[in-house]
DNA sequence: CCAATCCTTGACCGATCAGTCCACCCAGGC
DNA sequence: GCCTGGGTGGACTGATCGGTCAAGGATTGG
């Protein structure tokens, strides 16, 4: 092949593409070896499993976007404009991806995370593990944004949480209606959630008491 | 067996269990018959195949749970109560299935809609069709309750939307944690969420524009 | 009592699955 | 020139996949 070491990497391309658009069940090691321009030989050699490429696949792709997010959540920017921006990102990134392949594809994370995430303990925490980063950008937007109100660090991860949570949930209901456009519902509705929690001195967001 | 033709029903509800509590790619049409106790011949006797068989499953799914949805939605339950109650039963239901199996399961339609949206259009469009239906719950409940705020119609869709947007990406987050006590969080999001609906006169979360 | 229909049984199909194995290739070090 | 070892090509395995099929109950209407 051309390079002679970028074969790890394209195979790591190629899962998470295909897993994006499919899904990782009906998406076989011949499927992603062939995308590649990889033989099966090849791939074993630079995974153990299916399993361990698609955790070290996703690894990447968050390397991948990591520039991305900084750049959007950059102190440089103002936190409302932030949130703001990344909003608009998430809506034309997936109205691209529906341009392409003709579907919403939704949070890929989110998508390996419920199908294997009964089911496969490694994948599970990793998705968990990704969700968490994410919500740490949030968080510290909100940090900044809020920082004259005066909330508890704890309502601003639950209200963290929350938006995290919202657009995972537009981005389920934008796949199943295959409607990119659903995703403008999430600039709107956070507007909302800060417009209350600027207002009022608690967000009491937490769950009244620990556990029955 | 037992009874001559509850084969199909025993089909229906293994199908469900199983499904839902692995994915649908990892669940063969052997395992299922096995669960069912029922032969394969049998099996493809009452259903064509394996995606006809998940389409009829998740009708019957609904229909076992309608009454429930119907008690807890019931007119003689004052509004507020009904979302209320609605919120304890998800955390409810989803603490026992945690009990049970060991995993947080999360929503059955949720899961085979994220995993098979972009691939089988006859389930993404069924499951498309259950989250309206289930909207429709939320929709019915939120015109009554916010009845003498002036909020036009396409307000309470949005809000109803959101509610549920919300209940979906909660439902995510918890099973990727595997921890049900995140749903916990429902309850007091949707108080603050009607809380500003009932304050303002316009809930704003419609799209500003329709589309670029 | 027969025939028709519904349902069950379980062997069977080709395709595909994740994963194995080994001969081979080709750089870089000596 | 030769050796070594990371990387490659690709045939191969046994298991499992969704789905088929023909023969044989069981039940029912006449």
């Amino acid at each position: 092949m051309a390079r002679p070491n970028d074969t790890r990497d394209r195979l790591l391309a190629a899962a998470i593409d295909l897993i994006w658009t499919h899904s990782y069940g009906s998406v076989g090691v011949d499927q992603i070896c062939e995308q590649a321009g990889v033989h099966k030989g090849s791939f074993y050699h630079f995974f153990p499993s299916k399993t361990d490429l698609v955790l070290a696949a996703y690894e990447a792709h968050w390397e991948s976007v990591r520039p991305e997010l900084d750049a959007i959540f950059s102190p440089l920017v103002p936190p409302r404009e932030r949130i703001e921006r990344w909003c608009e990102g998430l809506y034309a990134h997936q109205k691209a991806l529906h341009k392409r392949y003709g579907h919403v594809c939704g949070c890929p994370y989110a998508n390996v995370g419920t199908e294997l995430g009964t089911q496969d303990e490694r994948i599970r925490s990793k998705v968990c593990e990704l969700f968490n980063r994410a919500q740490t950008y949030l968080e510290s937007a909100l940090r900044e944004l809020l920082s004259d109100t005066h909330q508890s660090a704890s309502d601003i991860r639950h209200l963290a949480q929350a938006i995290h949570s919202f657009e995972l949930g537009l981005l389920i209901r934008a796949k199943v209606s295959n409607d990119p456009e659903i995703l403008r519902e999430l600039g709107p509705a956070i507007r909302q959630m800060l417009r209350s929690a600027e207002t009022s001195s608690s967000l009491s967001l937490n769950p009244t008491h620990p556990a029955p």
